[in-house]
DNA sequence: ATAATAAAGGACAAATTAGTCCGGAATTAT
DNA sequence: ATAATTCCGGACTAATTTGTCCTTTATTAT
């Protein structure tokens, strides 16, 4: 469905959003050992959600990533961020044209099955999931 | 979504499923031409559909494969037998434990959106596509 | 029987994805 | 200033997926 670089960006996202409550900084040690995602590896992850502007980080003591609270990103952002729009665009079954024009035998099956999943992604802001994660029983670690 | 040789898989079913009248068989050169995806490639994913009794083949002159009428395949079968249930089980965010009891926080989006899917997929069995693909104006390659 | 044809299967090569290592740059505390 | 901390970024390795090549085996036609 999604890379491995992706789920552990969203899930990385995800712990940072729950844990930016003021302005604290939580750093990528932290993150990959929580979430238990090796730590180079995040540390790169994070880099690029960094850049996407998803998070905000700070070098030094006391420093690493919070939720950029500036704009309101949402999971559809961090898979766009990593994964590009690869899941959405394109036939499903690698032809060269993906429409409803010239539409492969599942064409109908996968324009809904991709628009259903970018909605609920696009619908799940990070900074709503910080509340969701306490209220809820949810889980983005083990 | 799926793997390369997966979505291979499925369209090389397709094309067969669509020549497999009566008893006619279609080799691998031709599969492969006419749905462009390399030969040897097309020749290592058929013996799988072989092996999951989903066409059968007969080598030799005039030798190919031709949809195994035996018991009516469909495409979800195609997909399990090439990329096995990755994409139907286990937490998309790569949890652990994926359940309604210890629920990621797109644990309901992705069990709707994978069951959805998958129902699709079998409702679509090998045969009927056969005409399908003849009646509409179904395209499975280029 | 022999030769031609076509799938089966194993070993290998290329490409992509996943993951590691380490030196450098920014920030903070002493 | 210095040292400690923490992210940045490039180069590297490992694993997986994708794809090739070539030999063997089964089948058919002559
Ligand atoms: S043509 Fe295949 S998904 Fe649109
Ligand atoms: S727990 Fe994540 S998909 Fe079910």
């Amino acid at each position: 469905m999604f890379s491995k670089a992706c789920t552990y960006g969203i899930r990385g996202a995800l712990y940072i959003a729950s844990r930016s409550k003021a302005g604290e900084f939580t750093g990528v040690k932290e993150v990959a050992s929580k979430l238990d995602i090796p730590q180079a590896f995040t540390s790169k992850i994070l880099q690029t959600l960094v850049k996407s502007d998803i998070v905000t980080s700070v070098r030094g003591p006391n420093g690493g990533f919070k939720l950029n609270d500036e704009v309101s990103k949402t999971v559809l952002d961090v898979v766009l961020a990593i994964d590009g729009t690869d899941y959405f665009v394109g036939c499903a079954l690698g032809l060269t044209e993906c429409s409803s024009e010239n539409p492969c035998p599942l064409h109908t099956e996968f324009v809904n099955i991709r628009s259903s999943l970018r909605n609920r992604l696009a619908a799940m802001s990070l900074s709503e999931a910080r509340e969701l994660l306490e209220e809820q029983h949810f889980r983005i670690s083990g």
